[in-house]
DNA sequence: GCAAAGATTTGCT
DNA sequence: GCAAATCTTTGCC
């Protein structure tokens, strides 16, 4: 499939929120290319959205967001996991897509043993029966938890600060967004965006969560 | 310079 | 259901 269009992503981060559930994230090319359907996601509007990492300003961090829409924007939240977004609106304008929520179509294998490689390091510290325990708990999830949470879906592609910056727009990268035959299949549904306490009202509960009505795929937390 | 908190996930009580 | 893990960025002294 092509890769989605930038424009579609130009205008307001809302919209492009809207557009994005359904698309398809893609890493790599062949027999062992990790696809997966978007059904969660959530839009961050610029300086003025409280709860937008944009509020303080252009800082090191989210300089990306600042730029070109079909950007990748990726930080480390909680010291531990990686979070990946989509640049949206114009340049000079700060917003930014979450992707909180994939369903995997294809290279379920490769996303697996990503998650596995991943839970095992993180459990080497607890000692051996704590890695197998975490293996075993990896290998016993159904395909379609394997990316149900936006820490999970960079996990499950090997997601990282390295990927901060790559144009998603671009049918060269490695790591890129495309269309999908039967997005409009999914009904759409939207809902308060979730982990932000501590913004206050009225974006705590603004609907700028986006997702796939009645999904399995969906984040925890992200069924209402 | 230092203290605090975070767009999460997991494991244990 | 709650707290720990873990480290970068931000905010204040």
């Amino acid at each position: 499939m092509p890769v989605l269009d930038r424009g579609l992503l130009a205008d307001d981060a809302v919209s492009g929120a809207r557009l994005l559930v359904g698309a398809m994230l893609v890493r790599g090319t062949g027999p062992n290319a990790r696809v997966g359907r978007i059904v969660e996601v959530e839009a961050y509007v610029g300086r003025e959205d409280l709860a937008c990492h944009a509020r303080f300003g252009q800082t090191k961090r989210n300089g990306v967001m600042f730029g070109r829409p079909g950007v990748a924007y990726v930080y480390l939240v909680y010291g531990m996991h990686n979070c990946l977004n989509v640049v949206a609106e114009t340049d000079g304008k700060a917003a930014a897509v979450l992707i909180r929520a994939v369903e995997p179509v294809a290279g379920v294998g490769e996303m697996r043993r990503a998650r596995t490689d991943l839970a095992a390091q993180r459990a080497r510290n607890r000692g051996p029966a704590a890695v197998v325990a975490a293996v075993a708990r990896i290998a016993a999830l159904p395909a379609w938890r394997l990316a149900s949470g936006p820490g999970l879906v960079c996990d499950a592609y090997k997601i990282s600060r390295d990927d901060d910056g790559v144009d998603l727009c671009d049918s060269s990268s490695q790591l890129r967004l495309e269309t999908s035959a039967n997005a409009e299949q999914l009904e759409l549904v939207s809902g308060a965006r979730i982990g932000i306490d501590y913004a206050p009202e009225p974006w705590r509960s603004i609907p700028w969560r986006v997702f796939a009505a009645g999904h399995r795929s969906l984040s925890r937390g992200g069924a209402a």
